[in-house]
DNA sequence: CCGGTGTGGATGACACATCATCTACACCGA
DNA sequence: TCGGTGTAGATGATGTGTCATCCACACCGG
């Protein structure tokens, strides 16, 4: 570790304006979701996958590849909502360590009622706001920043 | 609220894109914050604003405005900060509300230890993998998306 | 001087995320 | 069939973020 190549101005303003742009939009999401629908980004995402298998049901492990959490995260998670009465635990009986995650029918009416608010949030703070051709740009940057891990 | 103009495909996979970025890449700093220096990006924050200013030290509400952060989240966190050793407050005499946080000796110390790797970090993970034209278009789009607010 | 309103800041409750660890079962090779 | 290793998932501890609320003082008009 030789000597640091610090950020210049230009740079720096670049990169707290990429965080800013990250919490502000999440923290307005969320926001959104939680004042009309009781519901955070993180059950929304949840539930959503689980409305886009025909059983509404999943494995865990399942949902963690397609979220791309944590294990532990998505297990209290799990746990939260279970509370909340939004999903159900199931016994899985091919495997017996396993175990299914289904949607109840409280869950799957959250879902519904909060998407067409949720997707015209996420319309309204983005993608109104961006031309084609940054989007493109966007699709770009994440690929290039997530590909090469 | 008529029909939902829900998102297509490809619309998906630039969201998805853009959520799974920000989580990833905050997420790696955090962790090598957290792990080379014991501070969170947080805490990396807040000792910055105070390193900036000549006598380290700084009134909560200004350190509100340069961070952005909600004044709540602030006092929590200036709390624990305190407790590791890293600031510390005083009173205000000119204002009786009031109260000063100062940069502590360790506060200083672990900025000085943690900035190098950090921005090297950043660099690594963000600068050295997108070109100047793609960092001129997320500038655009921060300031797009962030000033309309 | 006094009451109302505004502002600086702290706090408790609670949801969320991460880490370390643990249990139970599956699977595989000797 | 038995032991080791890997995998599915849960859990407790702890740090973090948000909301609602509160207190103390400042400031301002009467």
């Amino acid at each position: 570790m030789t000597d640091t190549r610090w950020l210049d101005e230009h740079e720096q303003r670049t990169w707290r304006g990429f965080l800013g742009l990250q919490r502000q939009l999440i923290g307005q999401l969320n926001r959104q979701l939680q004042v009309d629908s009781g519901l955070s980004l993180a059950d929304y995402d949840v539930l959503v996958q689980l409305t886009d298998t025909p059983e509404g049901r999943l494995r865990p492990f399942e949902l963690q590849t397609e979220l791309q959490w944590e294990q532990s995260r998505l297990s209290h998670h799990l746990t939260r909502m279970q509370r909340r009465g939004l999903i159900d635990r199931e016994e899985c009986a091919d495997d017996g360590r396993g175990a299914f995650v289904v949607l109840t029918d409280a869950g799957r009416s959250a879902i519904t009622a909060a998407a067409p608010g949720h997707v015209d949030t996420v319309r309204r703070l983005f993608f109104d706001r961006l031309t084609p051709q940054q989007l493109a740009t966007l699709q770009q940057v994440s690929d290039q920043v997530l590909g090469s891990d």
